[in-house]
DNA sequence: GATGAATGAGTATTCATTCAT
DNA sequence: GATGAATGAATACTCATTCAT
């Protein structure tokens, strides 16, 4: 079920499908170790491959941390999906965020592209939009129990997350897992009621605002 | 009573701190609009002298960052204080952070420096610790009031601003606000008890250790 | 016999060592006119290639200087196994002498790599370290037929080459073979006895302090 | 008898007249320390005064560097004097040459204008033109001791201490009096013959040549 | 198809020289 | 006169992207 080729392209030929592969795995390595900032051609040399393969197969540098987006936001909606799958509708979102929030506070590339939508502008957002759903799902169950304030919406995920992985990477040499009492926080906040919840002074996002947002923060260099 | 040479150095003659301010101000705008990877070319032509005068005001790039922060941190310093004076140690607290939050939230140069270390070190520095007693005396209050969880350390506050100002700067040509809702997610996390808060899984950082932080996540290129 | 690729690193394609060629030919002439100071724009200039790529075949200014070095440098080994070879050891001493002085002579280039030492550390020194023991034998043979005093050092033949080399250079646009009047000068200083030799009054460089020497002069600005 | 305005110019006021020495002198440190290359920021700073200052003084670096030579050279010509009043016409001659020989192997900045002539054509050769004489007049006089070889011209002088300061700067850090041994192998060379002088295969500078060199050798980016 | 060579615009920084205070 | 501020051309080096082999 999983076609290689969803968009209707005909297929790679076999080795040029083991040389995307070897390419995406090495960019994965060289943007998470050193930011999207790395260049090409160490990105061809972890790959070992030369430049002109890296642009034979991805147009240029912004489409590689696409793609590399793509498959990791696979990842993603898997957690949200597990999530989705625990009985625990609390559980279910509590276990997704951490989990997303690992995976993120582990790859400084991912986080880049997250916040820099000058990398990955197009299939990131198709990328994203698979992740709504699920997210929306995810959130509408625990608000049905009563888990979590009414007034939180799907949107408000790829910020948490993105803070999250924001605090991780501060204080990543020093003590990685400190994002976790960020997490802790976070998820208190998202209890409803108590001695009441303050409620949120702004709406949040439309989901087709969020699409707008992931589409860019425009940056000069890249 | 703003002596304008604090430390001692001869005041600049009168065109040379125009110029000064012009070039401050000029970084700000670029730096704000562009990030710290705005070319100091950028920064003259924007205010209108040469590079080279940019070079006689400030050794390098990175010193030139350094005092743009140094006068955003006398601000957040106010900020804080302004809360100490406040009576109310809940209110004192809370309209500190979202007053920080909106400074970090307009600036993305500021943002940048606070995150990338390698940009100003030690004035920086220097500027960060006047900040922490005063952050201390505010959270101390307010769990002394038992109005903050007890757990709370003042070291997390960086990191809350630091939070916040991505989630701003993610949404910032869509929906400035939008991080007010995560201020409110997290203030509403940082009361006490209530139907029992989650405990942190994770020690705050010591002074020290974010005084570490604060020095540096190190980045390739600059 | 003369393998282009003596030290194991696979062979250019024929293309690129084409262009290695053409830029280590422009840099001769380039630094042979103008000297060391000559920009790499400049030489790229010369050899009709950008910059780039003169700085993918040489990491930097100093390694082109040195490769160019380290040609030449075999060119003076081979005079002095040539003087060696000369069944007269006198007559193969003052013939290295005058034939690696035309060499000098010839290019400002090569004679700055020898007198500032900050371009082409590493394989000059090499490259150096190559031509003390053929200079070694050289003087020794002379000295046991008791044709040169006997207090000559082998290294003082650096420092001899280089005075020439600097008196060429100061007569090169004016009389370019000025400087064999002051190699006859040198020449007849190295005779032994005669009515008596004056002895040296400073005893010569011992081989690790020339390597020292070689090392060499700090230059500020390179 | 030593008029400081000997070219009909008006006398500097007494104030600008100190600082005009003070600019020498800082120049004369610096440039000895660093050679020509180090800035005129440097000298003023070193002078205690403000560039500003400096150029109004001297129209350019050149200038300057004429300037500073002027004096030297006078020092110079003391020695030669000095060696001829030395009854003993051979002890005169080597004297002068050891001594002057000295003079340039401590000073880096006399030794890069003496080379480099962009720095300091006319004033410098006004000067070197005051040494001819004496120095002619000292060649000759050993010439007819017959204490010195035939073929000696005069012009070989200025060649002979550029060879000695050369070696004097390349040994500088190491050892710097080696440049001694290479005075002893010249003046060797220089008596008469014994077993034999080697003629000069080339002929001597003229008197206008060795201004045409002095006028020097083009640089290119001083 | 794959390779890696070539390109050149872009970046931080320096310094001789000019000019307003 | 003195000062030091301003200027901008120049320089070494990088890297995304194109193209010959």
């Amino acid at each position: 079920m999983t076609d290689p080729t969803p968009n209707g392209a005909r297929p790679l030929r076999a080795d040029a499908e083991r040389n995307r592969q070897r390419i995406l795995r090495a960019a994965a390595e060289v943007f998470t170790a050193r930011g999207l900032q790395a260049s090409l051609d160490d990105v061809a040399r972890q790959a070992g491959v030369g430049v002109g393969t890296v642009y034979r197969r991805f147009p240029d540098k912004e489409a590689l941390a696409e793609a590399l987006f793509e498959e990791r936001i696979g990842a993603l909606v898997g957690l949200a999906e597990k999530g989705l799958a625990n009985p625990d509708s609390w559980d279910g979102l509590v276990t997704f965020l951490r989990e997303a929030g690992a995976l993120l506070a582990a790859d400084r590339g991912l986080r880049e592209i997250l916040m820099f939508a000058s990398y990955g502008k197009d299939r990131v957002n198709r990328g994203k939009a698979r992740m709504q759903p699920v997210v929306t799902a995810l959130v509408g169950r625990a608000q049905q129990d009563g888990k979590v304030r009414a007034d939180l919406a799907p949107t408000d995920f790829p910020f948490i997350e993105l803070m999250l992985s924001s605090a991780a990477e501060y204080a990543a040499e020093v003590k990685p897992g400190i994002w976790l009492r960020y997490l802790t926080l976070i998820i208190d906040g998202l209890r409803p009621a108590r001695d009441g919840v303050t409620p949120f002074p702004v709406s949040a996002l439309e989901p087709e605002q969020m699409l707008e947002v992931m589409r860019g923060i425009p940056q000069d260099g890249h």
